[in-house]
This record gives structure tokens, sequence and C-alpha cells, in this order.
DNA sequence: CTTCTAACTAGTAATGATTACTATTTAATT
DNA sequence: AATTAAATAGTAATCATTACTAGTTAGAAG
């Protein structure tokens, strides 16, 4: 992979938002930087960062792919609102309630290589 | 919500898969039992089913939102294949691997309503 | 049982997030 | 400096999902 400044411009952006951009809004960010950056390229961009573990996806519930910073936290997700908040001090003993936000649902996702595809490899 | 016979098809499709269909694997699977359904009634159904907390989403990493059946379990998802694979005896004492798939990250997503949701019912 | 009506459906059109394509540019190696 | 595979800008295409409309139905109330 490259290094090129639409690339590294995108990654900044990333690992400095606390905003779980989606890819327009990387795209409206980044384009204040380089006015003429093509939203293809974000998506490119993004999608390749993604692969090679540097940054990371958040799901919120609504059609929208969401990036995050690669920085081992948790995320609770409204329902409703789709709100996303940051959690760095996850605790399993109340698991009911997180700051006064009512915990319904919790998802528990390993990722990972399969057997099939490390043989494949 | 209403009883009707394409959203009772719908229902049982999702509790008796382990596949994590996507919508149009359930409509394939619908149109079996009522050759006429139509997709946008499975699309509308699997957004009220899931609404109503009655079937749950699981995202593979491409495109397409999956469904899955309410019954406590994890997941672990390729990040090659897109694979999932159910767990029902996740082991946090060793989680680098999970039966020969090896793990390279854990999300641990909690859903639920946030505190200004809450405010506002 | 009949009436009523809001919820639901089938079928189709529209939307919009994402991907693909193409001519041009550029990182970085020789 | 020359070379070239990888990347980009700009645009067109794709396709999963949602919206719309006229007709149908579940289920409550008389």
């Amino acid at each position: 992979m490259r290094s090129t400044k639409q690339r590294n411009v995108i990654l900044d952006i990333i690992n400095n938002s606390c905003s779980h951009l989606d890819a327009y809004g990387v795209y409206e960010e980044a384009r204040k930087q380089i006015s003429n950056i093509s939203l293809g390229t974000v998506y490119r961009n993004l999608n390749a960062l993604e692969k090679s573990h540097l940054i990371d996806v958040v799901y919120d519930g609504t059609d929208k792919i969401r990036y995050d910073k690669k920085d081992f936290h948790q995320h609770f997700i409204c329902v409703k609102c789709h709100k996303i908040i940051d959690i760095y001090d996850l605790n399993f003993k109340n698991i009911s309630t997180y700051k006064n936000n009512v915990v319904m649902n919790c998802k528990i996702i390993l990722e990972g290589i399969c057997e099939k595809c490390q043989k494949e490899e």
C-alpha cells in the first residue's frame, strides 16, 4: 500500500475524531484539506484501511457504515436514535445500565480468520 | 402489531434457521409457502420484527444485513470469507482462538435506550 | 354474524449508499 | 531521469433497501 496525501489525510481524520464519521462525513472533512478529493477515493481508502486493520467499522443500526480509530474500547448504541457512546470502563458486574443508559442487549463478536481461510493463505 | 400469514411465515423462517439469512434469502424461503409474497413485505416485516425485539440482526462485513433468532449466543465472523459461526460456549480465558479459528478482534456492543431517548418516551 | 377501519400486502418505482470504470497522475524503485 | 504499478478525480452504474399506491384483511365493536 503506497503512502498518498489522500490516504494520510483520511487516516488522520479517523484517528483524530471521536464522532464515528460515515464515508460522507470523512469526505466533507477531507475536502477541507484537499478541496477536490473524490468521494470514490474516500470509499476506496476507508475499505483499504479497514482491510489493513488500521481503522475499525461500527454499525449504528442505520444503513450507513461508520468508521472508528483502532483504540480498544466498547460501544453503547441507542436503538432509537442510533447514538454511539464510547465505553472505556466496561463493567460486567452490573450490565443492565451504563451511565443512565438502559442496556437491553449485549452483542459480542469475535473477528478473525476461520479455519478454512487460514489453510488457503 | 397484527398477526398476518406473511409475518408468521417470516418469523418461523428466522426461528427455524441457523444460517443467518439476508432479506433476499428469507424472501426465497417464504415464497415456498406464499408464492406471491412481496420482497417489500419481507423487508417491512424484518424491520418490524427487529424493532419489536423478536429477531436480531447480524452484520457479517458485507453490505447485506443478516437476520438471526433471539437466542443468547455470540458470533465469530471471518474477516476474509464473512462466514458466521455461532458461539454457545464463549470462554474469555483464552480468546486468541475459538475452535481453530484465529481471533484478531473482539467487539462488544451494548444496545439499549440512551438517557435522552428515555426522557422523550 | 356484519360493519368498520387501521394495519397490512403486492407490485412497482424511487432512493441513495457504495462500487466500477476510465483517462490521467504520482509514489517510489531502478 | 525513466519507468511503471498503484492511486486518483470524475462520472456512470449497481443493487440493497425504502417509498408509494391501490387493493386486501385482521380483528374489534356493535
